[in-house]
DNA sequence: ATTTTTTATATGTCTGCACATATTAATGAG
DNA sequence: CTCATTAATATGTGCAGACATATAAAAAAT
């Protein structure tokens, strides 16, 4: 009695994933080597390999040459956030965008920045503080700080016109960085900005950008009440 | 006048990336088919393909079938985040870890649980709230929803020995499911368990799972003011 | 002019094969 | 017994060729 072939990688992923909830394949537990899986699904063993891949990916499989793959002990879930321009999240959202500049500055790095952004001390950098809204209320306020030795273009750009979140995004694309999220509570200025309460529970994102090692900018969103950032925790099957 | 060959996918990867970078292919931009790019390069089509697929993933390529490939007009940034076992990220970090489990309830499932779950009308629900902490210190609410239906091993479970996160993980491991991260202020109840302010701003992470579309669990994780959530940006080159 | 059908094309993926590489396990030297 | 060397093995990745599939563009029909 044979099964129908599982020719393609996404049916062998379906019939692996099958197997782990079944319990067939238990945490920790090794499974076939490739080859084999690839015989007794009947085809070839880059289909296999190409499904597994895939699975190692998402955190359900661990492997290692040699050793083999073995159902991970602990899957650790991965969600993958979609971090968009601004203005296309409003946008998207049905609102009308607005945006506004609040102040513009060039000051000397602060401490906590200089060793963040890993930058010789003394640098100064362009700081930016602006408030992008939807339906004319505000969003989140964007406060900005840009590495004008990294981005010379930078000193001649209006900020009043377009905000410095999409001006980088289309001038200084693609680059790496990290990210932080976290809470605050809303201090007089930002609660003024954000037209919310002094105290309120505000939701933060944190963000710095380098290419290669040089810092190229650092932000902080800091978002209305309200607002939620949402995604997907998507396996196979 | 050759160049030496792009025998790896990752090598193609990073020239694709470079020629992006300096400008030779610009946002919006067609970029040649894979069948040229692997002549110009001197490697397989299959190569060419891994590498553009693995670009067209994290987000700089747009790429259909007939219409080709081209670069990101709108390059939305991925984040990948880790959502790691509570008990984990805190002896990661170095931390003693501590669990106690506050109330126990079965409860009518709550309208807005029931249309967020998509749970029949008047179903019952394990409601479970736990703190867990670091150090002594309380680190964070585990406020939790179970659907008995979906998980009928739970009635006979001590969630004062082992928290629901980590029973259910063990359990019902690889579900489905969808995430939010938002901040709130603390009210009295949540001040108390935090050991915190009321008013003070916390960071939140609502979360629920499903298997297939059986919703198995909802659960609020309310973070201890200071909490940050961390990841990298990372992006070829 | 508009809609439908056909065709051409770029990507998507499978196959079978080969070799590279990491890492465990066996072997041998001291 | 311990440490270094060697062999065995599972995954990682490359190649050439083939066919599948989506879809933009061209051709045909209304």
């Amino acid at each position: 009695m044979t099964v129908p072939a599982l020719n393609n990688w996404q049916s062998v992923q379906d019939e692996v994933v099958r197997r782990i909830h079944g319990g067939v394949w238990n945490q920790g537990d090794l499974i076939p080597n490739e080859a084999d899986l690839a015989r007794e699904f009947g085809c070839a063993r880059a289909t296999v390999n190409r499904a597994l891949q895939s699975l190692a990916d998402s955190g359900l499989l661990d492997r290692r040459r040699k050793a083999g793959t073995r159902v991970a002990m602990l899957p650790v879930r991965k969600a993958t956030l979609e971090i968009p321009l601004i203005r296309k999240e409003i946008c998207d959202k049905g609102h009308t965008y607005g945006y506004a500049q609040v102040t513009r500055r060039r000051v000397p790095s602060p401490a906590r920045l200089a060793s963040k952004m890993n930058l010789p001390r003394g640098t100064k950098l362009l700081h930016l503080l602006c408030v992008h809204s939807a339906d004319a209320k505000p969003y989140v306020i964007e406060e900005r700080w840009i590495n004008p030795d990294a981005v010379p273009a930078v000193e001649g750009v209006d900020f009043s016109q377009i905000s410095p979140n999409e001006w980088l995004l289309k001038h200084v694309p693609f680059s790496a960085g990290d990210i932080a999220f976290f809470a605050m509570s809303a201090d007089q200025p930002v609660a003024d900005l954000l037209e919310c309460e002094v105290g309120e529970g505000l939701f933060v994102i944190d963000r710095s950008t380098r290419r290669d090692t040089q810092a190229i900018t650092s932000v902080r969103l800091i978002f209305a009440p309200g607002y939620r950032m949402h995604t997907v925790l998507s396996l196979p099957t």
